[in-house]
DNA sequence: CGGCAAGTCCCATATCTTGAGAGACTGAGC
DNA sequence: GCTCAGTCTCTCAAGATATGGGACTTGCCG
């Protein structure tokens, strides 16, 4: 369904198909019989069933009583594991904690996900107004002041692959809803060096971003503050993004993203 | 490595390797490289090279700069799309905080993955030594209160086959470090209708815990309620029991696990 | 410099997946 | 109670697809 040809010259038919489904049963909200399955993948009756079946048996898929399927606990197993192997985090944290304290407005830790960003960490100041987001939890791009941030620092073809794949549903009034808004917004932040998401997600809430960039100038995540816009005032926005700057300063010389460069060409340093 | 010979009558060589590769990594302390996957799974080279190209370009691993493996945030991204979809942890979690309210120490809630228990929710009391659980890491069955809950209501079968998968791992002087001795506290759990996890896992941590039940009586999870041996005296167990028993009966019946029997056979259901 | 170990890549072969189709269920409607 | 439609399960022969031998490259260490 995402795409139906996946491209790169290593391929094991057998995987795309089975990271189809499970993409399938990710993206739906309810869970989805075997005929379901077979016909948004296009693919025979029987192969979506054996497919299920061994997801079953790994139990990367479960059943429901009414034998509809969706994805399983294993993979939040899994998931977990891949998050404790992540560095990014733990090195980040203590760094992000002084920026509450600075802040008292809540911190979050994101990285690029596909075409969404996903929030890896959060820190919330000890008086707040409870956020809703959740660790794990991913967010479209346009709608977001960390989706923007990164953006303003990938490579233009990558730009361009994330604005295809985006939808850029409405979440509020100032939502940012098309290609070209959003484009003028990265400008914008590539100029500040900061990005800003003002009440374009949520109502009230108002969140400021820089990204992460790596010794190749590569952003590998950013990190917000996020709070009511009566709090994060438009005055402030300078003051905080020049806290967020020195809290991303510190993290790129605890990960080794020195300014003297490396010579790995990869995206994410370990 | 964990098992050679997936068991099953529907097979698909490839995805049985797969997850033989993602396991590998997960159970990883550190990143590994083509050599040393190809040779724990027993694939050749370029067998293993090729899934682990095909995983990369899914996210479901990534290389470190020194071009070895280790699990993928693609994963993450699928594990909590699976939590979500998961209906246990909203429907629990009113009950939960009652729950902590009454009991005034920290509560989880876990179900039974494999041969492990996993976190998948947590809710702790305002005035709290923060515990270092986290939602979503997994622990072996012979060492919490949650794990002797869960065993002590399945089936001899999966009870043999979960012990066999035991490694039982010393945490603390007292941890149970037998099968039979696991026999013997899964009996006295049986008779009490609870299980107790006595500083088993961690010095000074005490938890209790009592499964949760479908209509078939079958273990879905467990709840405990866990604190400072200081504050869960001997002398409160039974009243915090109680809470517990009356806690899992709310869930039982917001889930509709009523004892008048449903027809479903399977063991979750939706 | 030479040798070893790790990683990348290509291609003919046989193995493993595929999908047609038949049978088993289920539930709805009459 | 019967039929019909829809969904799920299961088997098997055909052939598409993954496999792994092996050559080539790269980097490391003595």
């Amino acid at each position: 369904m995402r795409d139906a040809t996946p491209q790169g010259t290593y391929r094991v038919q057998a995987l795309d198909r089975a990271f189809a489904v499970l993409d399938l049963l990710g993206e739906s909200e309810t869970p989805l019989g075997l005929a379901q399955v077979a016909s948004s993948l296009q693919l025979h009756k029987s192969t979506a069933h054996r497919f299920l079946m061994v997801l079953e048996r790994h139990h990367m898929v479960e059943r429901t009583s009414g034998g509809k399927f969706r994805l399983g606990l294993r993979l939040f197993d899994f998931g977990n594991r891949a998050i404790e192997q992540y560095d990014l985090r733990e090195r980040a944290q203590p760094h992000l904690r002084r920026l509450v304290a600075e802040t008292e407005e809540t911190a979050h830790l994101c990285v690029l996900e596909q075409a969404r960003v996903i929030y890896i960490d959060k820190i919330e100041p000890a008086r707040s107004v409870r956020m809703i987001t959740r660790i794990g939890s991913s967010n479209p791009v346009h709608c977001t002041s960390v989706g923007k941030a990164i953006l303003a620092f990938l490579p233009e073809e990558r730009i361009n692959d994330i604005l295809r794949r985006t939808k850029f549903e409405r979440f509020t009034q100032r939502t940012i809803s098309s290609a070209e808004a959003l484009r003028g917004e990265i400008e914008k932040t590539r100029r500040r060096g900061y990005a800003v998401d003002d009440e374009e997600f949520e109502e009230g809430l108002r969140c400021i971003a820089v990204p992460l960039l790596d010794a190749q100038r590569y952003p590998v995540g950013a990190i917000s503050v996020s709070g009511p816009s009566f709090r994060v005032t438009a005055q402030k926005l300078p003051s905080i993004a020049n806290h967020l700057l020195q809290c991303v300063r510190g993290i790129s010389v605890d990960m080794g993203f020195t300014s003297t460069g490396r010579n790995s060409r990869v995206p994410w340093p370990a």
